[in-house]
Order: C-alpha cells, then sequence, then structure tokens
DNA sequence: TGCAAAATGTACAGTTGTGTCAATTATTAG
DNA sequence: CTAATAATTGACACAACTGTACATTTTGCA
C-alpha cells in the first residue's frame, strides 16, 4: 500500500506488542524474567516507553493473568460438555484438548501455575480453575455411570497426568502420543476406543490418519 | 552443659547454615528467590560472611542441587525393587514413597523442576532423574506381567500423577490421600489391595491404622 | 595468656532493575 | 501548513543485589 515494506510507518510501540513479548518472556523464564527493561532490549525500543501504555510492571502481569484465563479453562470445560456417543468418545473429546494445538496453551499453563507459587492472589485463581476443571470432569464420569468415588479418583487421575506432563516439559512426537492414547481412555473408562472413534479422534485435532506403524 | 542455653558458644555461621537456609528459600520462592543478601538478613548475620563459606551463588546453588539429587531419585529406585508377594504390595511400596514422609521432598522436586526450566544444566540432571525413575517403574510392571506397551503406559501414569500432584501442591489430609490409595491401585495394576495389604502399607508410611470412615 | 586462624563487619565499586519528568519527535486532523 | 495529539527518548533519583578489600572481633589451643 504505502509503497516501503510498511516497516518505517506508524508507531514502533502499542500495548500488544509489550504483552507479546511479556507473554514470550513469561513461558519462557517465568514470571521472574518478565522485566521491563530486558523486554525494551528484545523490541529495540526505549525502556520507558514503556510506561507510555502500562502504568506499571504489575499492571503488565495483571494484563497477562487476564489472557491465561481467557485461554485455558473454557476448552476443557467445553469438550467436557461436548456431545458423544460413547463413554470412549467423551473421553477423547477431552483428550483432544490436552492433545490438540488448539487446546491447553500447556507453557502458558505451567508458567502460570509457578507463578502462582510465589503470590497468593494467582494462587487463588489457579486453584478455582483447578477446582472447575476437576469438577467437569468428574461429571462427565458420573454422567457415564461412574460412581461418585470412582468418578472422583479417575478425574483427579486424567486431570494430575495432564498437569503432570505438563509440569515434565516434555515435548514429544504428536503421533507417539496420539499412539498411547488408546491405552490412556481403557485406563481412564475401562472402555476402549473403536477405529472408528481413534479416526474421528485424530481428524479433530487435526492430525492426518493414526500412524499405523504405532498401532 | 555450658551454663547457657548453648546460643552464644561457637561460630554462629557455618556453611549448613547457610545451605539451609537456602534451601528453605528455595522451596518457598523458587531459585530467583535464593539471594545472599536475604538470606543473611533471615539468619541475622553479615551479608559478606557467607563469602567466607562460599565462593559465590553459583556453588551455593550447586550445592543445593547435589542435596537434591542425593534425596528423591534413591527412595523412589529403592521401593521399585523392595520385596513384594504380590503386584499389589508391589505398587504399595512405590506409592508408599509417594505419600510418606521420608519419600520424595514434594516441595524440593518440585522447585529444582522449576529451576531446571531456566538452567541448561539443571535441565539435564532432572532430565536424567526422570528417565531413570520411570525406567525403574516400567521394570516393575513388567515384573509382575504387564505387556512392553501397557507398562510403558501404566509406567507414566503413575509418574505423571505423582508429578501433577506435586505441582497442584495440594496439602491434603494425609487420611484423604490414603483412603484413595486402593484405587489408585486398581488404576494402575488392574488389582486391588486386601485389607492386610492396606494395613502394612499405613504402617509402612507411619500413619495409624486406616481411617475407617474412609474406608 | 597470648597468638593465629576463623568468623564477622564496614566501606566501596559495579550491575541491573524500577519509575518520574521534561524535552523531543512523529502522526494526523483541520 | 500548523496545531494538537500520540509516541519516544535520555537524564535523573532510587533500590536491591553481587562481590572485593581490609579492619576487627572472637575463639581454640599451645
Amino acid at each position: 500500500m504505502t509503497g516501503d515494506t510498511d516497516q518505517e510507518r506508524g508507531w514502533r510501540g502499542s500495548p500488544d506488542l509489550w504483552l507479546n513479548a511479556a507473554y514470550e518472556m513469561l513461558i519462557d523464564k517465568g514470571v521472574d524474567g518478565v522485566k521491563i527493561m530486558p523486554l525494551a532490549t528484545a523490541l529495540n525500543l526505549s525502556r520507558t516507553s514503556f510506561y507510555w501504555f502500562f502504568k506499571d510492571r504489575k499492571q503488565l502481569l495483571s494484563a497477562l493473568l487476564d489472557r491465561w484465563e481467557a485461554s485455558t479453562t473454557a476448552p476443557l470445560i467445553d469438550a467436557t460438555q461436548a456431545y458423544a456417543a460413547t463413554k470412549s468418545e467423551a473421553m477423547l473429546n477431552v483428550l483432544a484438548t490436552f492433545i490438540g494445538a488448539d487446546g491447553l496453551d500447556a507453557r502458558l499453563e505451567y508458567a502460570v501455575r509457578n507463578w502462582a507459587q510465589q503470590d497468593a492472589d494467582t494462587m487463588a485463581r489457579v486453584q478455582a480453575a483447578d477446582a472447575a476443571r476437576l469438577g467437569a470432569l468428574r461429571a462427565l464420569l458420573e454422567h457415564w455411570g461412574h460412581a461418585p468415588d470412582d468418578a472422583d479418583v479417575r478425574a483427579r487421575t486424567i486431570y494430575l497426568v495432564q498437569i503432570g506432563y505438563i509440569s515434565m516439559q516434555s515435548d514429544e512426537d504428536i503421533s507417539l502420543r496420539i499412539s498411547r492414547v488408546p491405552s490412556y481412555v481403557e485406563i481412564y473408562t475401562d472402555t476402549r476406543p473403536t477405529d472408528g472413534e481413534m479416526a474421528r479422534f485424530c481428524a479433530q485435532i487435526g492430525a492426518g490418519a493414526p500412524d499405523l506403524k504405532h498401532a
């Protein structure tokens, strides 16, 4: 449009620019890494211009937490309430949010959990999220016939495995993770998914057909 | 002995004193909280006397990591190799290290995992520990007749639930946790422990008899 | 008792971070 | 073109931390 490569036009900074940089820093180094000075260096902007967009560092961190709240719990809750013809399918809907790219942002989730460790307000928000997610999983299992006590332990297992997986930060091949899904579904629900259900699952998370080598 | 309350005798500082304070700070605030100045304030010692015992902050952190290595992986590996008459009992031996007071130091484990996030050397040590622990669990399950693939997924489930539990930092009542143990054993091994096995388990972790209200 | 080593403290220099302010520069509406 | 507005900047004041140099106190023991 403007002739040049649109680099030199308009203002260089913006709230989103700083927020995105802060997000990257948060998932990379943790809260303690989210400092204005390094952010400014990375953005090649003057440190002080930050204060034109945000009141102070605290406000930036708060905006980061808002982003987290708006992007993690909802997908999981939705998945537990999505339509499913069978128990296996219902569980696969949940696992899809764990594995799929558009599900839980594992690195953000991890960073926020750490952060909560040092900050009481953040901790309160995280615990509320945990309760909501566990409750949704428990409700799903009870809906499919598990007794309350059994549903509770199973919900914990499912959720803790995912939190543990996030905590281990292992970025394994997606096809390897998919290959383990039928076994997980069996452990979680005592029911093994059919080939048709698995095919639907793979399509849902955007992966190709199941890798036959792992089957 | 010396008349007074033994407070005023001998040197006030020592490497262990600083190390213990650093340990407390690490599990409380994370690596970034392990600073010489706050430590000195907490110990009511001059900041600079630290440098008589340690070369610098880096050496203190290294000593902290040594302590971790010497106190987390070993108990778990030992438990997987302990004698067990049945599969349930073998699994209970493992769960005892998760729940018992003398098993894994959950808060230290958690803090170190976080630390690894920012430091490549620490990350390497953590990943080696993960591999060793997962391998030991897999071997245990294969020993009790699980096929390799099944043993692998089950070992992951067991380990990830524990890592997830550590990550959630929920300090629940020990009797509540014990009440869930039979269900976990059943999910992990398809076998439910007998009352006798559970009684032995409770004795092992130093808790009293199982709380009948939860049974 | 008195001396050397162990332990502590004070003063200083350097680094990295925060937040305010006034001056400056870029953008856009009239 | 110009004036108002939006964004950017360097200078300044401060605070928390690290590490070094050297003086001082405390302690164990010959």
